[in-house]
DNA sequence: TGAAATCAATAAAACGTTTCAATTCACGGT
DNA sequence: ACCGTGAATTGAAACGTTTTATTGATTTCA
């Protein structure tokens, strides 16, 4: 079997000399259809189903001067937070008849990079991003490029932009009030690298719920990984459990984190919630599913990338009456069967 | 603050008129810089620089014809497997200079149809699909417009293109002949839809074990479900629960289905695998860290990506001399907790 | 020294749309 | 009978690149 066979792609003019038209009518056709009679629309329309013509987007934009398309730039794909954000934008954007371009930067600032010069060279409508860093250098650049940035989880107010973020500073509270409500006393936190502002706003919320507890300094111990994935979670746990004492309670930055820790501890024996307890961040799917059902702090995803992508759309919408906004939404603790009701330690320490 | 200052984007006659060159020389630079000398390369270049020149993607795409973009269609980007499969799909994509988009179906043809439709009209070097249905109708279409199509998961002989798969029928065979050789005699199959292949060959696979190992019709029964995803595996762990007689073991199509699954069970107090049995299907991340360790058949999730993307780029690269291509994996059984070791039914039946 | 060969740079013609000013046409009102 | 109006259509000029044939300058070699 051989490819590619068929005409080499028939125009505008094709349909045009087929229909016995202009060629700004095949265009009026396509664009305004009210303005165009109906006999001839007619005429015209069965021309383009008899050629199959299919319009050139690339002249389209050219003409235009832009794309109808968004790029959403994330951390990782491969994380379920990021993939339920995705399907927020996804939705209003194709409502808005835009296309979104997903990229993946793997926390890496080279990639980002990339990621960014192609969607300015795309011309692409706006651009949402997670940064990979705390320099907003590439988005800012981006900025002066004329492209409409939100950013996503990072209320950036320096970055002449949009944001869309939650409020982490109290989802690193929630969580460790929670676990100190608990009893806890040796608490260990698994944070990812803190070049990401989410790592550091976590971290920061944790660090001043023990100080506004009035517990010592100790009680809270941070481990940083590399990366916010189950393998660093993996390794993360593997860590702990070759320590002379465990920590009573692990809160991770993200539930992949929080799975990977889960799963060594169960694979070792060590019972959760009585032997140490674990909350997660992000409360994915998964988060409930898990070995033992998983407590988190739930992020509203979707919301976060349905109202990014508005915002992205309103500004180019009108972008010289365009004020930035930054919308911050308050996470919630969820609390489930990996950080509570064990009975042992209610028992002993109450 | 306001939105949307500096000039109205340098375009390359404007690099032309600062560094003193033509206009061709200054596409030289950009596409061919080893045939310009030095000197006015640095020229141009510092021009660029200067200017903040960034090329217009679309006039460069109408002038050459093609894009430098390949589609990867899949039903559901929120499924681990898919995003793994896209991360294949991007690693030899980006390598060759590709950008990838990401499209996303939810198993709809009427989405699936705009975003293929999109897709054309950009003019994308290729399409990477997972139809979402048996009819390959859309997808013909696209290959009469001159788009190379590598059919994902499905090994489409009829359909003029590639196509990359893993043998699915094995996948069901293996899970089913796993099943029975642990004794279980009342085994229920929770399938998608059968419009998708996946799950028509999966329950073929899995009934032609049962008739081999020359057990009655009954042992398998098969439950329908509208979608692969958590959401449905639980409705179905419902419907199980509720019936007088629960089956010995569970396959599921999919591995969502089959959390879903297991997490009705565990939550109703029902043993897995003492209980019930269950087995899913591509063996994501999640199935590890379970709240029982999954068995799964295993897909190579990123080499089928891998796989796909070379085979589009491979044909365009070519296009008269190309040989479509059929490329099948197979799968292989990751047998954990969640379908063995049960010693009370080992005890029994053996 | 002159012709041929090589190397750099240029100018102009595409690519396939959209848009906008101009044109045509038919009709109703005075 | 004429003009003005509005609706439908047209034709041509953009949009920002890449590409190709051409020119101009320099080197090579007989």
């Amino acid at each position: 079997m051989v490819a590619n066979t068929g005409r080499p792609a028939a125009g505008i003019r094709e349909v045009a000399a087929l229909a016995k038209v202009s060629v700004g009518t095949v265009s009026n056709v396509l664009n305004r259809p009210e303005m165009v009679a109906p006999a001839t629309r007619d005429r015209v329309l069965t021309a383009i189903a008899e050629l199959g013509f299919v319009r050139n987007e690339s002249a389209r934009q050219l003409r235009t001067g832009t794309a109808r398309a968004i790029g959403l730039v994330v951390l990782d794909v491969a994380n379920p937070f990021f993939t339920d954000v995705a399907r927020g934008v996804e939705e209003v954007a194709s409502a808005a008849g835009h296309a979104v371009i997903l990229c993946n930067t793997d926390e890496s600032v080279q990639r980002e990079a990339r990621h960014l010069e192609l969607l300015a060279e795309q011309r692409v409508h706006g651009v949402l991003i997670t940064p990979a860093d705390t320099s907003l250098q590439p988005i800012l650049r981006l900025r002066r490029r004329g492209v409409s940035v939100v950013l996503l989880d990072h209320p950036a107010e320096l970055a002449d932009a949009c944001s869309v973020s939650v409020d982490d500073r109290v989802g690193g509270e929630l969580a460790i009030n929670h676990l100190l409500a608990e009893g806890h006393e040796r608490i260990v936190m698994v944070n990812g690298r803190s070049r990401l502002y989410q790592a550091r706003e976590r971290r920061a919320g944790a660090v001043g719920a023990v100080h506004k507890a009035g517990r010592p300094d100790d009680t809270l111990q941070i481990v940083e990984v590399p990366a916010f994935n189950v393998a660093c979670g993996r390794r993360a746990g593997e860590e702990l459990l070759a320590r002379t004492t465990l920590p009573t309670a692990v809160f991770c930055a993200n539930d992949l984190l929080a799975l990977g820790v889960l799963q060594v501890m169960v694979r070792a024996g060590v019972s959760v919630p009585d032997d140490i307890a674990i909350v997660g961040y992000d409360d994915i799917d998964f988060a409930a599913a898990a070995a033992v059902p998983l407590s988190s702090v739930r992020q509203p995803r979707q919301q976060i990338g349905r109202t990014a992508a508005e915002l992205v759309i309103g500004e180019t919408q009108e972008p010289d009456r365009h004020e930035h906004r930054h919308i911050v939404f308050t996470p919630e603790l969820v609390v489930r069967e990996s950080s509570s009701g064990s009975v042992r330690r209610r028992g002993i320490r109450r």
